[in-house]
DNA sequence: CAGGCCATGTAATCAGTTACATGATTAG
DNA sequence: CTAATCATGTAACTGATTACATGGCCTG
């Protein structure tokens, strides 16, 4: 009955307070979705597990005929959190990212392309980065600080990443006997 | 019959001459390994596939009873590779981080404890950073200059990172009044 | 009354890891 | 002779995405 990190993202929501799968798949998407995604195809049956296991409990908030479940952490679900939250072990960290990939395999590339290449990086990056700004006045008024700090931390990431990227295509654009 | 990121790594390590699926697998843990992770449970089916679609062909190069099968690109192949790398099309970006997600659940924790978490944090990129400098000069010396670059960028990035965690430790320890 | 959001869920599929199995060659 | 490395592969499993299905509530 290992639990994995998506279980945790549950159980450290509705640490928060009470919260719907629908509720839980908002607040993901607009606080750990930049680090760690989730989809309800993984949030209703973990709920389910949880539930089993006895780390939350369900408790019915319909309206009218319109359903709506409400979950809570328990004692032993507090608990658990905790301990994992406590826990100093290291980690794995693990990055995907395809645009980077094809920049690896991009040496056959004009310089024109190139830069091309690097100015969509660039600009991807800026909009995440901005993505996470629009909802940065939230994050902030919040109670939680390891919550803003995270949250400054992905938009700090993303303006250097976007920043680098820039840099490399001045680089490019410029120093030309740089290349080969 | 669409490729996968799977499929041009190993294309693109292709691209730089004729391998076997154990090169391959070294080559990309020493280099695309940071931001794309491949395993011989990908490798070997994958090669498999990219023969029988004519990107790639084999030819036996076993020693003795030594069985070793080299793989290089076909026309079609280095079509294909091309093809995808001067696409400049946004591809998207993912992370996953239990760490940070227990940094961002860690309200609960004392600022003692959350300090010990970053500067595993800290600890953490640096061992990246450092890995990755150590086949620097490798990288450095080939006539590729794209993949230096990223190689520099991954080196750069996981300091950056470090930095930051060691920072927010700092500010944490010192301005203790910041808390909540 | 229509469109958007609230709300819950499942099935199929996909990508990727891990563990295992096997064996040859080479360097110390 | 033995340990490390070269070399190939598969099966089982896990984690996660996507697409679908269903329907109610609320606002303009």
């Amino acid at each position: 009955m290992e639990l994995g990190p998506t279980a945790y993202v549950i159980l450290g929501i509705l640490g928060l307070g009470p919260h719907s799968g629908y509720d839980i798949k908002q607040l993901a998407d607009l606080s750990t979705r930049h680090f760690w995604a989730t989809s309800y195809g993984q949030i209703y049956p973990e709920l389910k597990r949880l539930t089993e296991s006895g780390l939350i409990k369900a408790e019915d908030a319909s309206k009218g005929t319109r359903q709506r479940t409400l979950y809570h952490l328990t004692a032993k679900g507090k608990q658990t959190l905790h301990m994992w939250v406590a826990d100093p072990e290291i980690l794995n960290l693990e990055i995907r990212d395809e645009m980077l990939l094809k920049l690896f395999f991009a040496d056959a590339m004009s310089g024109k392309e190139t830069v091309r290449h690097l100015e969509a990086m660039r600009h991807r990056h800026q909009e995440v980065a901005s993505g996470l700004r629009e909802h940065e006045p939230v994050a902030a008024a919040q109670p939680y600080r390891m919550k803003y700090e995270v949250m400054k931390f992905g938009i700090a990431l993303h303006e250097w990443c976007a920043d680098w990227y820039g840099k490399l295509a001045k680089d490019l654009e410029s120093g030309r006997e740089a290349k080969r």
